[in-house]
DNA sequence: TGGAAATGAATTGCGCGCAATTGATAAATC
DNA sequence: GATTTATCAATTGCGCGCAATTCATTTCCA
């Protein structure tokens, strides 16, 4: 530990924390999807439709907070495994809409078990649980809300 | 939210916090390091290298939970920018030594207000940044020592 | 010592994630 | 009503992130 500046130092930073824990849920994911030909994104979008049917791409994006270049070809890769149909809303032809199929509703009580097998891994109490969210919440607001600003250099801290 | 499994509604998941606060930072640390050419992971590989300089892409990786899958391209990239030197090491030529150029010594004073620039962004005091860094990292050893196990399908929650 | 096993990096293939652009449709303005 | 402006999805380009494979080197050990 030379580091000049301690601010730099990996284990202190909440970011890289949050950032390789991202990558470790996500790998846990992938094993415990596998059955079921998903990624984690787009599990989350099937979890979204799940909750409400025929939502536009936007609207799927807005809940996830993602755009429609990723959006687009990952819904593609749904409607090509049978999950989801895509089509344009007549009134608004700009907007596609996306429904659920059979399959795809059907899909809601065959992976029923995911959420438990993730909570397991965690092994967390019900109140820790919900405070850490909070926290983590709370942080991710001001972090969106973030405006980008010029940085100094050669600023030594 | 008319979902039958309501572990499936998306405001409580935990990993999706996670995930969509990783983006968050992501896109912070895009605007920030901007003026320096960087993405976050090669940001990181530096901060590394920056504690201590001369080690091997597997030293790296598991400093970082990344495999030479994604170090050596973006190694590759670092060193075409002139931040480092890449060198098979003598005495055992499977490894590959990485080490910073004068200019990517130079880096980190030019590059230290960076910390500070999410610092503020966050906003948080030190007793709640520490308790929180705490957990966080306590559950990504959890979900890092995940093991894979089939799950079953068809079982209602 | 010679062959098998292990190790380390590189490569390939695929799916995000996002900035930037394009093209089509709808809304706003004059 | 024609023109400008805004909105939405799709596309392009690039950099991860990781599983799986390949290749070279080293270690193990019989």
């Amino acid at each position: 530990m030379t580091a000049k500046n301690p601010a730099q130092a990996l284990d202190n930073q909440l970011c890289f924390t949050v950032y390789s824990m991202a990558h470790a849920f996500n790998r846990a994911y992938r094993t415990i999807l596998a059955p079921f030909d998903l990624t984690y994104p787009q599990y989350l979008v099937l979890i979204v439709l799940w909750a409400e049917d025929g939502l536009s791409v936007r609207e799927i994006g807005a809940k996830l907070f993602l755009d429609s270049g990723t959006l687009t070809p990952l819904l593609k890769r749904l409607e090509a495994q049978g999950y989801v149909r895509r089509a344009r809303d007549k009134a608004d032809e700009r907007q596609v809409r996306i429904s659920l199929t059979d399959e795809g509703r059907a899909l809601q009580e065959r992976a029923s078990g995911v959420p438990q097998e993730i909570g397991c891994t965690l092994g967390m109490a019900g109140d820790e649980y919900r405070a850490l969210l909070g926290q983590l919440a709370d942080l991710r607001g001001r972090l969106q809300a973030y405006e980008p600003q010029a940085i100094q250099e050669d600023e030594p801290g």
